[in-house]
DNA sequence: AAACAAAACTTGATTCATTCCAAAAGAGTG
DNA sequence: CACTCTTTTGGAATGAATCAAGTTTTGTTT
């Protein structure tokens, strides 16, 4: 549905451009993508469109809060449509791949900190570490391209 | 003590260096900071050592388990000398400012997810955003460095 | 104490994600 | 339909981080 997307951006005061609704479509159809896979996709269906494009586009949509910038520690920024609910992420060490965690707790900020020295808290963004089920299976990566080393 | 950072080099048998013992140094004394303010204080001691160097030792030290590196969305990585009790951090969304706070749980992964998709997590990250005390006295601030934008 | 092999460092260049810039195109308004 | 402001294009630049070749240093062995 396109004219969803149309809704989505008139509802925060932005023009209906083509970058931008094949930009939310992209993210509707595949989450946690990096800018370049935005880019391909976007492509697809516009063959036309230009890398800064998407890169304006994905924050103009950012600051808006249609879509979401998750940047894993070690690697390139992702971008995902589901907003407003303040759900985590697993993220697996060694191919890279994140599935949603939804937060136990409800709104943001889900935890406080024990001791915030000061600091006004909105929220706690919670990163869960670890291994995907694909990468399990397989013999121990040589090379973990994401995370810590 | 320098001579303390020798026995811990030693421990994880790395060899003891100038370089790494400067930068270990520089980091007990100043935590959370980046690549070139390290390199800035290594060279305070040591005016020779180069940047490949730093860059070097920052990963041997954190492979080997005597630093950790850090990364809030956004920004670069950082580095704290802190390590093995899974603390985590509160940043500031104005001016990169990070403080610890200590891991209400205790030992990793503190937190279990949800529903973990079949992913094995063996460390839950938590990273607390908000303004820091000396941010939010200011003027809100037009250009946040660091964090959602 | 001298010599050797492996590890670490220096210098210089390169990659890659992201941003900056000026000009052209497009969207929304009256 | 014309006007104004926003957005996009195309190309170049920035900056953190990495790669590669050659030299120095460390820890070990003789």
């Amino acid at each position: 549905m396109t004219s969803d997307f149309e809704t989505q951006l008139r509802a925060v005061s932005l023009r209906v451009t083509r970058p931008r609704l094949a930009v939310l479509a992209a993210l509707r159809d595949h989450p946690h993508v990096d800018t370049d896979t935005v880019i391909a996709l976007v492509r697809a269906d516009q063959p036309t469109v230009s890398h800064q494009a998407v890169y304006d586009v994905l924050r103009a949509l950012t600051d808006a809060g249609l879509v979401r910038r998750i940047q894993p520690a070690g690697a390139t920024a992702r971008y995902e449509s589901r907003v407003g609910d303040n759900h985590h992420h697993v993220v697996c060490r060694s191919c890279g791949a994140i599935a949603d965690v939804d937060c136990a707790v409800g709104s943001a900020p889900c935890l406080t900190a024990s001791d915030d020295h000061g600091f006004s808290v909105d929220e706690a963004e919670v990163v869960y570490w670890g291994t995907c089920p694909d990468c399990a299976t397989d013999a121990p990566p040589s090379d973990p391209p994401v995370g810590r080393k």
